[in-house]
DNA sequence: CACGATTACTACAGCGTGTAGAAATCGGAG
DNA sequence: CTCCGATTTCTACACGCTGTAGTAATCGTG
């Protein structure tokens, strides 16, 4: 499940339904997305008939949340960081310092 | 539960009963300690009579193992690492800077 | 007003985790 | 060598999250 989710904008449970091609049945899915929407994570439409759906965070922006979160757990932020960055591709450390550069 | 652990080197059951200050009874934390030995994240000193524990990996170590895992999940990993470093205090972007230098 | 579409409520299995008792086992005291 | 307490293994259960779906309630339109 989860976030095949923040490909398009606004959709209703029967349109998320047809385009996970598994065949589950729309309860299914309003399910999901209910649980979904206590969790923040999607934002209801409720005044339209179908109630339409969409994500509150793009995928990134969730990333971006989670790895906060798992640094909120670190004790030492700094180490972390540092051995992280290396840990990293070579580009991707070029991007970082161009992205630093600010 | 979980981490409490990277603190000290090498205990056994008792001793971790003993330093985690709650009142659990040593089969939990055998327990425990057994489930983070399967998953990888402790090893075990069979060969001693009260077997003894160790943290596979540092409080650090696991935390990047952790955002490697979050980022990847991510798709366009540039691009959540460009939202990210725009959201750390200044003193963290320093840091990394100065680490990317290398 | 009735009926089909849509949504809400309820249910259940499977997994991870926190907790622990009962049973098996091990090694040293005698 | 035998027995006992310390230690470990096995089994169990509750609880919360997730995947899945059926049944019941509800809504809008013909």
């Amino acid at each position: 499940m989860s976030l095949l989710w923040d490909s398009a904008e606004s959709l209703s449970a029967n349109d998320v339904r047809d385009r996970l091609g598994e065949d589950l049945a729309v309860t299914t899915v309003l399910t999901v997305l209910s649980r979904l929407e206590r969790k923040d994570m999607v934002r209801r439409e409720r005044s339209t008939r179908p109630h339409r759906y969409s994500a509150v965070a793009s995928r990134e922006e969730h990333t971006v949340e989670m790895l906060n979160e798992v640094l909120g757990t670190a004790g030492d932020r700094e180490a972390v960081l540092a051995r992280f960055i290396g840990g990293i591709p070579d580009s991707e450390a070029a991007a970082l310092r161009r992205l630093l550069q600010k």
